[in-house]
DNA sequence: TATTGTTATACTCTATAACTATA
DNA sequence: TATAGTTATAGAGTATAACAATA
């Protein structure tokens, strides 16, 4: 009967994921008008890894390069990012992020991280240490199932080298 | 500094939140395309707390009653749902998941379930339990009246009013 | 030929607002 | 007047496909 138990846990999180988007949307209400939170995604992304190609951001953020190359569009208009040419490779750009776009980024955090403060006031230290290194590995093991067949979850190292493409999968 | 360190988790479980979409679309992605995920939700509700109205399902999907409405309309065309008027309030309609939409949700929980196990064949029956705690209670953090285990509510005249509206705040 | 990035298009999910029919 | 539900419309977010420039 472990069995069928195990397979009910794994019902009940599928539930929790297609659930957890309510989160994801109070969290996205708070943030200004112009700036979204695909975009906001953007910059924290830059701030924590630093500069780099649109396909290494495609890859970070799980979507279709053709996702990146909008967003960083819409930030590069705005002079929070910018696209310089990769002199390695001419047909690269480079993300760099723009002190105005640091500043912003530090007001969007100042927001999100205030928010979950307040609704996550009764939670301990640890339970929220706990949240995050589950859903990361989450997240890992869906990791590089873009390429190849199997998952194999590389407990990452700080550079997310990896082999999936930036493609979305027919 | 503690405050500092707590800061930056916050921040981290934001960048998290943002990037579980990730995990969510690919689990969509395995769904019978004329079944989408959002409808196979609402299956999955009807079957966990039975019989409701659609401003009911419309809290436990924390999302406004016009995209229910839409979803209710989806499956009650194919034949998943019934939408049966409420004798006591003409103005409700009771779903009510049909055997046809019980047999399909079978399938597509059989589905979803089967990729996570696939995918997290390397997690401990602990950490599966852990990710799915600590996401339900952050939904519970967030107000999400959607629990796991929840009966029918028995509302009467009324109130049950706690704190989430079926309209979406302005 | 293959790869990087861009653009055009379409589809899903969601919210807002206006409407109806009851209460 | 207020509430339950529907519909029309608009806005994010994403994927697919066709394309340009470079490798």
């Amino acid at each position: 009967m472990a069995a069928q138990a195990q397979y009910e846990r794994y019902e009940e999180l599928a539930r929790q994921l297609s659930a957890v988007g309510a989160v994801k949307r109070e969290v996205a209400r708070i943030m200004p008008t112009d700036c979204s939170a695909g975009s906001a995604a953007v910059l924290a992304l830059l701030e924590q890894h630093g500069d780099m190609r649109m396909s290494n951001l495609s890859e970070l953020l799980a979507v279709d390069m053709s996702v990146t190359s909008r967003y960083a569009a819409h930030l590069a208009e705005r002079g929070w990012i910018d696209r310089s040419p990769d002199p390695a490779d001419k047909r690269s750009r480079i993300l760099h992020l723009t002190p105005e776009g640091r500043t912003l980024l530090a007001e969007l955090s100042r927001r999100s991280a205030g928010l979950l403060a307040e609704r996550l006031g009764d939670w301990t230290d640890d339970e929220v240490s706990q949240l995050i290194r589950l859903m990361t590995r989450l997240r890992a093991s869906f990791g590089d199932t873009r390429t190849t067949t199997h998952p194999h979850p590389a407990r990452s190292t700080g550079t997310t080298r990896s082999t999936s493409t930036t493609r979305t999968p027919a």
